[in-house]
RNA sequence: GGCCCGUUCGUCUAUCGGCUAGGACGCAUGGUUCUCAUCCAUGUAAGAGGGGUUCGACUCCCCUACGGGCUACCA
């Protein structure tokens, strides 16, 4: 029986949650739920210099805001707990500790200033900058001397005078190395904490990672990881190398070119459905090998909820060349789901961006107000716009707006009075879209009138503006006594 | 500079050597329609360049170009 597969996120707390590491979670959950497997939350915060108060509280909210649900890990618990670095330091020391015994590490007493001054030389001279493993053939005796005497050091990893490393991305097939180039990098830095080098490969191997899913940036130091399985004596997991996800210009995604936090996009109104869809898109596809497109009964093969994507799912499918992060096909994907939503979850989500205060507008009216703009909503934070004119008293606009294509000014107003007539003799009780129209349209049928030259004016009185929902549908919802103030209003323009 | 990864429509992508290069978004046009939006239909647009291998290359190999990543006691 093939061992189930077990994956991890494990981001770093920097107070916000990046696009490409909900990417990174994404598939990391993708890789092991497709598969029945297991997906962990591990909290990276060995560098106490970048910590941010309340950061993983923050991280850990909007994780389950985007659906994203661990079966273990930080604050919630598991067998291979803790799943905070900073929390596993006498771990650390364990391993570090065995390595050390085995000669397969170092301490290095080179302070920071020697190695600053040698990096630069070696940049002066064109070399690649390298540690120059002074301490490396340092005998047992003269650093244990060194270390009694409180000089400061650093564990570093000895490395492979000259061996080609050959490592396996799931991706992208046998990756090699040499040796040679590779630093002799620190395990465990001065103050005994673990660099995410060494923390990663003891941490994967204690909670029985199967596959290590992270960005194409961790490429360069694969190796060092292989080689430290190597050290230790343990099998390496597989790994799973995510190409890049890139801003408009080609770049790093950087909080510079804005819009990368996914709280970012949460405050704009995007939903979670979408942005998983989004971003399971950026990078894979759902056709299928055998024929183009996945299923031929669905009309768009592309829009999927996360427990589609689960399904049809596969590690293959990844593709390998960097992304650009083009919101055009999320802004579409988001404008389908506000669509799909049933209304009065859509009011709920809608209410925090209208900002109506304690005004007096009922939640009925509200709810048929938000109704209506439903279909053209593509963000939530766009409802207030929309919707603005449902809740204003006095409508601004230029009364030539009221003119229909060739007709005059006089003429729309004349149109407006005999819609009044109409209007006013539906009873109140009666007041609906459908009767609206009904005895409106009848009437502009039966006298040969052009329909444009009455319901624009219309339209136009009721809402101020040149695109809106229909005058009968935004008449229904303003009620009787608005609607018929409102036009009455734009004849006396 | 060195090492590494990548390169199909504007964007995200499909193609396990046979292609009239498929889909999605966008855009355009038409239909529905008082407007916008929705919905439906149609259209638009691509294999970085050069060498090989092969009966045949978008698919395999090499070189070049371009893009990107890494090069910390950051992750």
């Amino acid at each position: 029986m093939k061992t189930k597969i077990k994956t991890r996120f494990a981001p770093s707390p920097t107070g916000f949650l990046h696009i490409g590491g909900l990417r990174t979670a994404l598939f990391a959950y993708l890789i092991a739920k497709s598969k029945d497997g297991e997906v962990i939350l591990r909290i990276e915060d060995t560098d106490q210099k970048r910590e941010i108060e309340g950061a993983v509280d923050k991280l850990i909210e909007i994780l389950d805001w985007t659906g994203i649900k661990f079966d273990a890990g930080a604050r919630l618990g598991g067998e291979d707990g803790p799943y905070t670095q900073s929390k596993r330091q006498k771990i650390y020391s364990k391993y570090c500790d065995r390595l050390l015994a085995s000669g397969q590490a170092y301490p290095c007493f080179c302070s920071s200033e020697r190695l600053q001054k040698m990096r630069e030389e070696q940049q002066a001279n064109k070399q690649a900058p390298r540690y120059d493993r002074k301490c490396r053939d340092l005998s047992f005796e003269e650093a244990d001397a060194k270390i009694k005497a409180g000089e400061s050091y650093v564990i570093r990893q000895k490395m492979p005078r000259s061996v080609m490393v050959k490592v396996m991305d799931e991706l992208r097939g046998e990756i090699k190395f040499n040796s040679a180039e590779l630093e002799d990098h620190v395990l465990i830095k001065s103050n005994g904490v673990p660099t995410y080098q060494f923390a990663v490969v003891v941490d994967d191997h204690l909670m029985k990672i199967t596959h290590i899913v992270r960005g194409e940036e961790w490429i360069p130091s694969f190796p060092k990881n292989i080689l430290l399985y190597k050290a230790f004596g343990w099998e390496a997991p597989k790994f799973v190398h995510l190409p890049l996800v890139m801003n408009k210009s080609g770049g790093k995604l950087s909080k510079r070119t804005g819009d990368v936090s996914v709280e970012n996009f949460k405050a704009k109104g995007y939903l979670p459905q979408a942005l998983i869809n989004f971003v399971a898109l950026l990078g894979w596809s759902p056709y299928s090998k055998q024929d183009n497109v996945s299923d031929k009964s669905k009309k768009n093969p592309e829009i999927l909820n996360l427990a589609e994507i689960t399904e049809q799912f596969d590690l293959k499918n990844i593709s390998i060349s960097s992304a650009i992060f083009d919101t055009e096909k999320l802004d579409f994907l988001n404008g389908y789901y506000i669509r799909q939503l049933n209304l009065n979850k859509l009011v709920d989500l809608c209410l925090p961006f209208l900002n109506l205060k304690d005004e007096k507008f009922s939640q009925k009216y509200i709810k048929k107000v938000i109704g209506l703009e439903q279909e053209r909503l593509k963000r939530l934070d766009e409802i207030k716009e929309l919707t603005e004119f449902f809740f204003v008293k006095n409508l601004e606009y230029d009364e030539n707006m009221l003119v229909w294509k060739k007709m005059d000014l006089s003429q729309a107003k004349l149109n407006l009075k005999k819609i009044i007539e109409l209007l006013e003799k539906i009873p109140e009780e009666n007041w609906t879209k459908k009767s609206i129209e009904d005895d409106i349209v009848t009437y502009l049928r039966t006298k040969e009138l052009k329909i444009g030259e009455y319901l624009w004016p219309m339209r136009v009185a009721l809402t101020g503006r040149k695109a809106s929902p229909g005058p009968f549908e935004v008449a229904e919802v303003l009620g009787k006594k608005e609607s018929l103030s409102r036009i009455e209003k734009a004849i006396k323009k």
